[in-house]
DNA sequence: GATGAATGAGGTTTCATTCAT
DNA sequence: TATGAATGAAACCTCATTCAT
């Protein structure tokens, strides 16, 4: 048989699909993604079938390696606090060890190229998060809120902290405690 | 003597630009921009030096606008809370008038097409905001948190906000009150 | 204004289709095309929306080229053999004074980049010449064909006699006279 | 011992090639011709040297299976009409039968990747129909005309059959006797 | 021999920018 | 100043062919 498709040249190209949009924005070029993954241009349409397939398929690696490493170990028997604490805490370590994976996975959230149907099947991975987030919309300051502003915070404070923490890295773990206290204020 | 550059066209380009910006992304081209703002091809390049010149001016009309709006009736001698509400209402106000400007305002933040100096151009013209955000730096669940770190989180729970807003546009002034209220609950 | 969009360079562009076409067949590029007429390879496309379109034009423009010039002098009111072969000769001759845009014709014709529409668009233009082919239908051994059998057999016998005739270019007059003496034997 | 080329597959390259010219033109990817085929994309090139080869090859498959049918039961010791009708009949039943063959027959006709040199050695293959073709030469309204006239004459009518007989198809039969004589009547 | 991943040249098309008008 | 045709680099993608397996 012939050789067949590697996953470690799959996950090269990805990498550098990574690096270059973390560079350059969404206008990274193929040419430019190939070189970084040290492949001939046209590998990486025998990889993916487009461009477009080949963001879509990063999204979702993306979206997956952050949901699986939030759920490798989730306290679904603990308290809400102690649950929404593992998600703020997994999510933010995990955007710190990969600044570049998260600032694609912003640029790729607001990217028309990722379509709905990507998107939708991405959701299904995150049940645990789902829950735990639900469960703090009827609480504290979220009552009268619509459901999943509670979500919506959560995801926009890390933002915050991410900012901050990028610049003080040192200091990361305290911040992100510190500001998860900040932030469990609004749902007492 | 030659016709001058009029500020119509100018401000056709800008807001054909966000027109575009806001439908394609930052892929938009120069082509249609022209077309939407009615002018020719070239036009564009007798107020611009070049695209990366419109993309950083745009974002300076951009910020520009929203901080002038902010500051025509701050209230310089109210107390903390009052400020930062105003802050908050204001800019929520004028996020959900204009949307496309919005979107195309997250799209330039993050995008290496703005420069640096375009940044800190703009710093400049918010001090009643740095100062009041400031303010909020040592208060409550923020003590601890580098500085800077409220102003963050307020940007961040905007957007928030906005998210939710945007799918109840008719409940939108009940939100940004109640949701500001879930902010200040940090700030105590 | 700006510069208009030049008929000499629209025409440049046909003629070196054809004679990319006539060498190469319809894999012919647009950047050899571009360099045939002496353009820049953007240039062909603000001329032809597309390669398509561009085949198509030239389609039209081929078929528009022969027609005018058999219906330039017709002989509206002369007998049907006169009529027939006024149109024999008039194909042929212009056939054999251009016959890379013949050959391109040819090929034109199998290809299905000419799409059906612009195939109707040319039928119109040749009224005269339907015409006076329909009435040989009826005649001679053409009886009991279907109609439009005697159109086809002409254009049949004059490939045969373009293909004799590219080989003897000195006696072409004289073989296209005794050709149509030939064909004509089928019609009486 | 290494294992042989196996003719099963060869010919279905060739098939594979003729379907997919038939669909696409000459344009049809080496890809496609072997998914066709349901082989491996390499291997079309054990078979074949290029893929101009394999058109070379396709070339003279078609032109001998064609020349093969009309010598198989050729009435050499009849007279000259019955002859010549015995290679209209057998050439338009082929054409009728295996239209993507026919269609591809006449694509490579027009080809210029089909070399001299292939065209010469399918020549050979058609001494009795030559010989019955050149007899027509000196008759009727084809004296006068160069050698060769009346075999172009023949193929150029069978397509005008061609186009017809496909339109109708049932009445192929009677259409291929009825076009026979008009044929005929330009020999008499 | 058979397979199909890998290659990179070359295809069509888009686009920011220039410049003749 | 305004126009838009002209430019050619660069984008995405296809493809014949090679070669490790």
């Amino acid at each position: 048989m012939a050789r067949l498709k590697s996953p470690e040249k799959r996950q090269a190209i990805l990498n550098a699909t990574v690096s270059e949009i973390a560079q350059v924005g969404l206008s990274a070029s193929t040419a430019r993604i190939a070189k970084g993954a040290e492949l001939a241009e046209g590998t990486i349409f025998t990889y993916f079938s487009s461009k477009d397939d080949l963001f879509n398929e990063l999204y979702i690696a993306l979206k997956t390696e952050v949901y699986g490493r939030i759920h490798a170990d989730f306290p679904h028997h603990s308290g809400l606090r102690e649950r929404v604490r593992h998600i703020w805490i997994e999510y933010l370590r995990w955007a710190m060890e990969k600044p570049a994976e998260r600032k694609v996975s912003v640029l790729l959230n607001l990217s028309t190229e990722v379509s709905a149907a990507t998107r939708e099947r991405v959701g299904a991975e995150r049940s645990a998060v789902t829950q735990a987030l639900q469960e703090l919309d009827p609480r504290g300051a979220f009552q009268g809120l619509p459901s999943g502003f509670a979500a919506s915070a959560m995801t926009a404070m890390q933002e915050a902290v991410m900012e901050m923490a990028s610049k003080h890295p040192h200091q990361a773990d305290q911040f992100i405690e510190r500001a998860f206290d900040a932030f469990w204020r609004m749902a007492e």
